[in-house]
RNA sequence: GCUGAUAUAGCUCAGUCGGUAGAGCGCAUCCUUGGUAAGGAUGAGGUCCCCAGUUCGAAUCUGGGUAUCAGCUCCA
């Protein structure tokens, strides 16, 4: 980079240094108007900044006006920012009022340097960069944006603060672009697209994490599910369906009645020994496993990869539910492969295409990174099974298998499953959070636990390898992230209407009732607007339900035998035939091309 | 689970000081009917989230629930 680019935007390091500083000047505003407010921490993220304070009071949209207009005085007042350091006594004298300054510097190993960065009467503790004045930030391209709680050091059982957001730019026509875009992104939200567009719903009396799929997103989730059960069938799958539940006695061979139990939904009273309790499945792998242990199997008999289109129950915290993303029931292609080890690398491999091909197929890989989950050795929450040899070889044998492939990931400790390490494909949506939408996962533990085994080639007991995987995810979260991607226009083959015939007046509703006929029985989803509205009116209506095509038929149509179809997109694609019209969709919807 | 906010018609939202509720869009009926985001008229539609309390009287004030949102923490 030039030199001339070095103090610019462009850089992601002058960006941070920026933020950073923005993140002083906001702490130095609120200590400026409420000088009882206590400081924690206050870093650059990746869009903006963010200070956790604790404060006697609730911050609200007023403060942070105030605050705001507080910082516009700070950069006008052009403070030079200034670095100097402190051996570990002083830094204590100096930040004796802050709490939660005085643990941080108490933290700091021995020897470390204690630096602080002043402006004018404002003094932080901080590692730094900084810029070199609040002059360098431009007030009127700053903006507050949001305040919320945060834990002391992200430890739930410590003190809650309260962290305001914020993000600056040079330009003032910079963040309004920036602010514009949110303001776009939020419309692509699936949690109110979704409901607007009928594909679910909430009610109250049902409970938290509970989403009702009304027609439209109950379709979808079905066309998902044929399509990838006829797909895991291509691929060798034998389908599977088991209980929703089981005795207790189950989870306590799997483990999850130790390490999964405050996620399960308890039937009974589990203190009481002489009664039978039940749980509600949070996962399909003891019940799967099932079906390889109905008979003695031998090497013969492996690969055995068991796919089902599985309904979970997981009792998440009441604070985490969030519209399909984040729920209580959801149903997952889930699936296990029981292999022997000389299977595991090609099967994971072909695992790992399976998925790729699914979230290629509906467009969603490109928003996608690996992730290497593995256990954290130091977790002193007795959070895994098993020992740390047999984690280090997991671990060892599917990270081979990931640079073999040639996965580019991210490893992330202490994100493992309790019984084996996982590869999590994260989707980042339009929001720039992350989730997990895919997940394959090596357990070299399970199997031991229930006593499943094969007979090898030399006539002995051998314990499998097990794989569980998914090959797109739940449908719920699956469906909410296209409506996301899509903006609520869904590719063509999954859209609960494909084609709606809009009769320009009643002289064609006959005619366009003919057209629909010919369409149902050729298989497609379809209907006619036969409302006495005006025809510009039922096109508006259509395109924002983003039906993928819309039939104007008139008396042109009737006369020639036509249909004139158009694209929601907006493109006009002129009188056809019938039957072109017909074969044009039917190619769109077998090759499920994103149109 | 934690902190904060919110809950009024199908949707988006008004509702002042405590005095039994309004608008726009949508919906229904009728009229209208030839083209790419809004033709006209009339009408229906409310447990003001739920349960208590204060009060002569509660959408409004208080308490407790429930749900929704933002974030933290946790997770697919």
């Amino acid at each position: 980079m030039s030199e001339e680019n070095l103090y610019t935007f462009e850089n992601p390091e002058y960006r941070h240094t920026y933020w950073h500083s923005c993140s002083h000047i906001m702490a130095q505003a609120v200590k400026r108007l409420w000088p009882e407010v206590k400081l924690a921490i206050g870093p650059a993220i990746d869009e903006g900044w963010y200070y956790d304070l604790y404060a006697p009071f609730a911050f609200t949209p007023e403060h942070l006006d105030q605050i705001e207009a507080e910082m516009r005085k700070i950069c006008k007042e052009k403070l030079k920012i200034e670095r100097f350091e402190l051996p570990r006594d002083e830094a204590l004298k100096l930040m004796a009022d802050e709490p939660f300054k005085v643990e941080l510097i108490n933290d700091l190993p021995e020897g470390e340097t204690i630096s602080f960065y002043k402006q004018g009467e404002f003094t932080d503790l901080c590692a730094g960069p900084h810029l070199d004045s609040t002059g360098r930030v431009k007030g009127n391209a700053l903006k507050l944006t949001a305040c919320n709680a945060a834990y002391w050091r992200g430890d739930s059982s410590r003190e809650t603060l309260q962290r305001i957001y914020g993000v600056a730019f040079p330009k003032k026509e910079d963040l309004d672009e920036y602010l514009a875009k949110r303001a776009e992104a939020l419309k692509r939200d699936h949690n109110k697209l979704g409901r607007e567009l009928e594909y679910f719903t909430t009610v109250d009396v049902i409970g938290q994490g509970l989403p009702v799929l009304l027609p439209k997103g109950a379709r979808v989730v079905q066309l998902m599910q044929r399509w990838i059960e006829d797909l895991e069938q291509s691929k060798g799958y034998l389908l599977t369906k088991t209980p929703l539940m089981a005795k207790s006695d189950l989870y306590k061979i799997s483990g999850h009645w130790d390490h999964y139990l405050d996620g399960m939904f308890v039937l009974g009273d589990p203190t009481d020994e002489t009664k039978e309790c039940f749980a509600l499945r949070p996962m399909t792998c003891p019940f799967q496993y099932q079906v390889f242990l109905n008979r003695q199997r031998s090497y013969r008999d492996l690969p055995m990869r068991l796919g089902e289109t599985s309904t979970l129950f997981r009792n998440e915290d009441s604070g985490e539910m969030h519209g399909l993303i984040r729920v209580r029931q959801f149903t997952i292609s889930e699936g296990h492969l029981i292999l022997r080890p000389d299977q595991l690398e090609e099967e994971f491999k072909g695992c790992l295409e399976l998925a790729k091909y699914c979230l290629g197929t509906l467009g969603l890989l490109e928003d996608c990174t690996f992730r290497f989950s593995q256990w954290d050795p130091a977790n002193p929450n007795n959070k895994y099974e098993g020992t740390a040899e047999q984690w280090d070889e997991a671990q060892r044998v599917m990270g081979q298998i990931l640079d073999d492939l040639g996965v580019e990931y991210t490893v992330g400790i202490d994100e493992a499953a309790f019984y084996g390490p996982k590869l999590d494909i994260q989707y980042h949506n339009v929001f720039g959070k992350e989730d997990t939408l895919v997940t394959i996962q090596i357990d070299m533990l399970l199997a031991q636990r229930f006593g499943m085994y094969y007979i090898d080639e030399n006539g002995e007991k051998a314990l499998p390898y097990i794989i569980h995987r998914t090959s797109m995810g739940c449908y719920e979260r699956t469906l909410a992230y296209l409506i996301e991607k899509y903006a609520g226009a869904l590719p063509c083959w999954m859209c609960p209407e494909q084609v709606r015939v809009l009769p320009v007046t009643d002289r064609a509703l006959d005619y366009a009732k003919g057209i629909e006929a010919k369409l149902a029985k050729l298989g497609f989803r379809v209907t006619t607007d036969s409302r006495g509205e005006k025809i510009g009116r039922k096109i508006r209506d259509a395109q924002m339900e983003k039906i993928p095509y819309m039939l104007v038929v008139g008396d042109r149509d009737m006369e020639n035998s036509t249909v004139s179809p158009r694209h929601r997109s907006g493109t006009d694609l002129g009188a056809m035939s019938f039957d072109d019209f017909a074969a044009m969709l039917r190619d769109e919807v077998d090759t499920k091309a994103i149109k």
